[in-house]
DNA sequence: TTAATTACGGACTATTCGGTAACAAATATG
DNA sequence: CATATTTGTTACCGAATAGTCCGTAATTAA
């Protein structure tokens, strides 16, 4: 019965992600929706309801593509220790200036809104358990959960701070000293 | 010869600093900033020059407290150790849900505008250096200026992606396993 | 073919945005 | 006292804000 729709839905999903990955949610106005994805303010709030949803919607696809390609290296071939050293340098070489979305949502919105902050934790939450899988690859982790743990936390924290540091503009050399650090505190 | 001014511009610097820190740059409207300083915009403007100018402001002024508080414990006394762990530690127990506004401004501003990247890169450059300094204190360290250098800028990610994760909600007891590893790892 | 349903685009809403101009009150210096 | 200067206040500006309404086009099921 419906008339179909003349524009690719994931297409649009993919600009509206960029644009508050670049602008943060304040920082993006519904005119530069429109102007990313090409289509009309009426279309894009018959597909996500309000801006929130368009949010929301962005941090799901974030979720389902960037963050999952990072899961994805975690727990590709080779040793555990490789593919950590992997995941952390790749994000120094390819620098994003825009970070991390769920990083950026983390500090603009997950205090002030419960759907974006569940929505981080859940992220997050996805992130340490794919670290704690990683290092259960590793003799010295394996059998202690507590030690594992932590481990885990405390990785996902330095995988935050690299990005923000990144973001922030820190000089290459500085970030690959910091990566070097992390792998021998492993 | 001038009217002397009928209001305290630090006090009202001090509400302009925590309007920034709970919502951010473009969540804070001109007329937020009147309201948390019950000054009129005129007031404001004339102070500042712009809103970019109130929000660099914030900027310094957080160095200049929070930021200075936060390098004060790592030069007190005690043990480096000891001083490293009480500041993480202290981050956690009094959880700020504002977050930090040296890793907000990273997040939000850093990459949009040059005048707030270099604040906050002089900032994050401030806390490495208070960093260093600790673990000169330490054996294993003060020899060794690129095992130094590398564990410092490792800290501040740790620090950022900490005061982030307790920003996002995440449960205290994670986060005390997260700095119980960091102090492992030294 | 007709009816139901959806997509689309433009016009429109009321409000808020950052920023400015104008002016009277207050004060210190001449 | 007079004058220069800064204060605080009100009013105002055009542009942008998030969100809605509605008429029209397109499509499929009955």
């Amino acid at each position: 019965m419906p008339r179909p729709r003349g524009f690719d839905a994931d297409a649009a999903l993919d600009a509206i992600k960029a644009t508050f990955w670049t602008y943060g949610y304040e920082g993006t106005s519904i005119q530069r929706l429109e102007d990313a994805t090409g289509l009309k303010k009426q279309s894009l709030y018959r597909l996500y309801g309000d801006k929130r949803g368009m949010y929301l919607a962005a941090l799901k696809a974030y979720d389902e593509h960037e963050n999952a390609a990072a899961i994805d290296t975690l727990t590709a071939e080779g040793s555990a220790r490789d593919r950590l050293k992997r995941l952390f340098t790749s994000l120094i070489d390819d620098a994003d200036p825009r970070g991390c979305l769920m990083c950026n949502a983390g500090t603009d919105q997950a205090a002030l809104d419960d759907g974006s902050g569940a929505a981080v934790r859940a992220m997050l939450s996805r992130l340490r358990q794919a670290f704690e899988a990683a290092l259960g690859a590793l003799d010295d982790y394996r059998q202690d959960d507590r030690l594992r743990a932590g481990k885990a936390a405390a990785l996902v924290a330095s995988y935050i701070g690299l990005r923000v540091l990144i973001k922030a503009g820190e000089p290459a050399d500085r970030l690959h000293a910091l990566v070097a650090d992390i792998m021998k505190s492993l």
